[in-house]
DNA sequence: TTTTTTAAAAAATTTGAAATTCCTATGTGT
DNA sequence: ACACATAGGAATTTCAAATTTTTTAAAAAA
């Protein structure tokens, strides 16, 4: 039987949920003994989730957890928000009642935990399901775009992101704002209103951008000669 | 000695300038004899490319030049204008004098080929050499946008959009089009004007749109109740 | 004729060990 | 003490054979 992706997917699992710390080099010689298989197997494991920017492969110097840093963390929150502004743009303009649905749908599973969260403490054990809700709502609301390449662009990106997260720290605190900020964004999709969508998941990733993202400054025409 | 890079180097030749017909099942048992080594050595080679979408992969079915199709063509247009217009704008507005004169180089690099090209009738032999200017220019336009992952990114969907071009068609005609707005962005970029930037990127590139990107609708407030 | 089963061939994947390369600790000479 | 060389061990890469899966083709059943 073909356990190889039993095995990237295991494999996949530990790295998002930093099982393994931040920058530890993997060796397929010590995995090879958790999942029981030869080295090479692991090692074609290794390099397919380097294809999703998941694990570093340098020649000859093997893989590592790509290391996190706050700058990286700044590069993927911008390239989300220009991601997930194009896509869910262009989701009001392509989709139709059909997304407004999913995206509904998607809105209300997300809001369930989210509320069940709140009310207990128990943050841990819903955290798996929890963080896999956000990503399908955030999936949702590009899935209409009409390009399968902007929808998996910004899949590999989200991952890493994700990623990183857990590499730096766990994000409870800002979890109230993160309720309304859900609720809001649906709001201004359903309304079709393109600039307060794009103005939303601005405000709503934000906070992890680390310095703040250029402003665009007016052109005035130049005096020549 | 490590010879897999150059096996990389080698099969990325090939599937860019379109030696592999479009659609094109790779074998290892086939690869492994124009290489001379094991099937495992191509084997990772083609995983590698699959990390760059120049090649497909499936589990158990092995790998594949990607099957070429004017949507595919589209897509990967509809991101390149996307990725170009916001590297642009930012390397306008983080990019100083060092940013404007690699610019201003690699276009006239780019010129230069260009005029050889129009007054020689000789377009194949320097096909390579002006495909690699273009992309150089390009990817000048962008690099002083700040983030690694937007530019990495932006490598990726060119590489893959060069490729789908040559499976499709040569792009003869619209020639001499290229050579006026190749000036034209240069120009925009060096007076910092964001708008027009945006706009001749976009010029550049609609040919390859087989569709009408969707415009904007301004929006109304619905009434309520 | 059309569909289903079954068997053989082809292709893809896994394996363990050999070959190669890299890293480190130790030794040599200045 | 410092720079440089080198041997030994550890890790990575390559290989051909063994295993598993898919594809193809032919025969049987409907």
């Amino acid at each position: 039987m073909p356990q190889d992706m039993d095995i990237y997917q295991a494999l996949l699992q530990r790295l998002v949920t930093g099982v393994y710390e931040n920058n530890t080099k993997l060796r397929s010689e010590y995995l090879r003994k958790d999942f029981e298989c030869s080295a090479s197997t692991i090692r074609e494991a290794l390099f397919r989730l380097s294809t999703v920017g998941l694990v570093d492969f340098q020649e000859q110097r093997g893989f590592r957890v790509p290391k996190a840093s706050v700058e990286r963390h700044h590069e993927l929150t911008q390239m989300r928000i220009l991601l997930e502004n194009e896509g869910a743009c262009l989701s009001i303009r392509l989709g139709g009642v059909a997304w407004e649905a999913r995206l509904s749908a998607a809105h209300h599973k997300l809001s369930h935990i989210e509320m069940r969260v709140r009310s207990n403490q128990e943050y841990e054990p819903l955290f798996e399901l929890l963080s896999k809700a956000e990503q399908e709502f955030h999936e949702t609301l590009i899935d209409a775009c009409g390009s399968e390449i902007l929808k998996r662009t910004h899949a590999l990106i989200y991952q890493q992101f994700r990623q990183q997260l857990i590499g730096l720290e766990k994000d409870f605190e800002h979890f109230p704002e993160n309720i309304l900020q859900h609720q809001e964004i649906l709001e201004a999709a359903l309304d079709r209103d393109e600039d307060l969508v794009k103005n939303r998941i601005h405000a709503h990733l934000a906070r992890n951008l680390v310095r703040p993202l250029p402003e665009k400054k007016p052109h005035w025409p130049q005096a020549t000669g």
